[in-house]
DNA sequence: AAAATCGCCGGTATCGTTCCCGGAAAGACG
DNA sequence: CGTCTTTCCGGGAACGATACCGGCGATTTT
């Protein structure tokens, strides 16, 4: 067990070797002016004396660091801690290391977090930003790749989404197959971005199905689990016709319609059916299991840091990047598509 | 929006300022030979040119880098997301930044994020420990801090973990309080280093209250959601009297055996009792919610990056911290203390 | 055969910062 | 007034690595 106090370096490895710095520089970079004898050579002695390449020197002197940098919501939260762990993965299987930060959704640790990220050199970031703190990101002054949403405003750079249109058209279609004509729409709150993207989907669908987008009922409230609960209050509150079918904007609303709807004495997926949205890991584990469209977080955070490497590369041709949502069916949605057709039609007809 | 290509030096703002770099520096640093006047005026140059220190730098002169690491199993795992948050959190509070690392329980992966920590120079590490692998991190030649369990084969370094003792004593004093004598226990598999420490504080507690730790009954099965529903169909078997009630060493198994009670048409709490341990957001939302006993991981989180400060600043004191959990009540737990006597003991004397 | 090219390597400058040393100016004291 | 501290600041040498230049043989070109 005597490992030096002190790391070995360069010149150490050269002397041990019998060659100059130089020639262990570009041994150890692998591409420089060397013969492949000398490279076997040094790279045995600096691995027989437990030389390891300070990326500190390395970074100061050539001008990258080999660290990136993601700022996201909050890493707690099971969707971005999924999106964190690709861009981890990603990032390592291109020899470099994350820093991962968490926003909280506020714009002065947004801020801080940027600051933090330019004094430490990272290569460039892999951000979610705040909604409308689109100043700070203007003024980083580093190279980033946006991920999540509200990538409209950045026309220069590339983002990496998941595609809400194909998620919505999956959604329906899947309520339609199933018998769930005219589903209650479960919307978040009116200044998030995310709700004006799923509801233009939902518009763009209806009106390719010759559906007047009207004609769907909607409620909304807070994109968790409280809110939820209070919305399905109120459509239970509106709607009398028999069984209810509810498309929600996000898991946790979901969750929340679920336990309204026991609370108040209905089954689930006997007289209401519910279709989530986000696909977070406590749907699998609810009675019913929820049935949801999954974003696919990892392949965002591997996605995304590709995205980085091409813009950091010059190669960027600043792209936005959907990726495709899968529909996960477990149990929440009753399948209503043998009912006779005349109840189908009369459903159709009732005022909620 | 001229932000410079190159951020600026030091050098530059001992230009602007009309003083030398050393100076600067001092002014910086906050602690040299300097007096107030010229302190506030380099400060308000560096800070209107927009000057922002180099980490690398610093790093690299002062041999303090300002990074640590952090190597869990998973980030994507919301125990451990927790745990690098409450980390995160307090690493910015000090002014240096998180590196995380998810090992994904491999030696392999575990030894190699090691080496990347060592590269990037971190001041010392935070490591949970894949079991069995302690030669990799005897040889890390780093400070660190180990989080979780396991610390028992390093005398010489501190660790956080969660009082399993306090847990296990809250666990089964609540079970006896609302009338469950002979829980059955729902251990992990015998190779991992959490289910010999959480029987060690059963067989303790049983002697303290002057039980027979044997006449326990056991099951066993894998820390998932599917172990948990298999030692379940186990238990559901062997024990065919009456109220069922189980303390489960995990949240996923408390949640496996709460689907595999209903696949049984055994209704919770009516018929069956489960007690979960951990305290995983996926709890809240079954149904019935899982009472269950919620580790402190942010916490130990926060913990562990000050433990690891002191070993940084030499006053380390080797202590192990146990952080005390919590019990959380839900619904999955029957209320039968107030039984007839008679019932009570005639459960006691059943034999499964 | 002289000149140009090429592969391979050593020496030196340099990245941005901190640390140490020495010196100038200012105050203290006999 | 001379000397001795004390305070404050500038100059240079590191830290560990890479970039660049130039040199030396060996091979190829004209």
């Amino acid at each position: 067990m005597k490992r030096a106090a002190r790391p070995l370096t360069i010149v150490d490895v050269a002397r041990l070797a019998g060659v100059s710095k130089s020639t262990v520089a570009r041994a150890l970079a692998g591409d420089g002016d060397i013969s492949e004898a000398t490279r076997e050579a040094v790279l045995k002695v600096a691995r027989a004396a437990g030389y390891e390449r300070n990326r500190l020197a390395v970074g100061m002197r050539s001008g990258r660091s080999g660290l990136l940098g993601l700022v996201i919501p909050d890493i707690a939260n099971p969707f971005w801690a999924e999106v964190a762990r690709g861009a981890q993965d990603r990032a390592q299987e291109a020899g470099s290391s994350l820093m991962i930060f968490s926003s909280d959704w506020d714009h002065g640790l947004e801020a801080q977090h940027l600051r933090t990220l330019r004094q430490a050199r990272v290569d460039g970031a892999i951000v979610n930003p705040v909604a409308d703190n689109f100043d700070d990101l203007h003024r980083f002054g580093l190279p980033f790749v946006l991920i999540g949403s509200s990538a409209e405003r950045f026309p220069e750079t590339s983002s990496v989404g998941s595609d809400i249109a194909q998620a919505v058209r999956l959604g329906l279609d899947h309520l339609v197959s199933k018998g769930h004509f005219r589903p209650w729409l479960m919307l978040g709150p009116r200044w998030r971005i995310a709700r004006a993207r799923f509801l233009r989907a939902v518009t763009e669908h209806c009106v390719e199905r010759d559906v007047d987008p009207a004609s769907l009922p909607m409620e909304e409230g807070e994109y968790t689990v409280a809110g939820g609960q209070a919305a399905m209050r109120r459509i239970l509150e509106r709607d009398r016709s028999g069984h209810v079918s509810v498309f929600a904007a996000n898991d946790l609303m979901a969750l929340g319609a679920m336990m309204a709807a026991r609370e108040a004495g209905r089954n689930c997926p006997d007289d209401v059916s519910i279709l989530g949205f986000d696909g977070v890991p406590a749907g699998a584990f609810s009675w019913p299991g929820l049935t949801t469209i999954e974003k696919p977080a990892r392949a965002m955070g591997r996605r995304a840091v590709e995205c980085l490497f091409d813009e950091l590369a010059g190669r960027a041709d600043h792209g936005r990047v959907y990726l495709p949502c899968r529909l996960v069916e477990r149990g929440s949605l009753a399948d209503r598509s043998g009912r006779p057709a005349a109840a189908a039609v009369a459903e159709m007809a009732a005022q909620p």
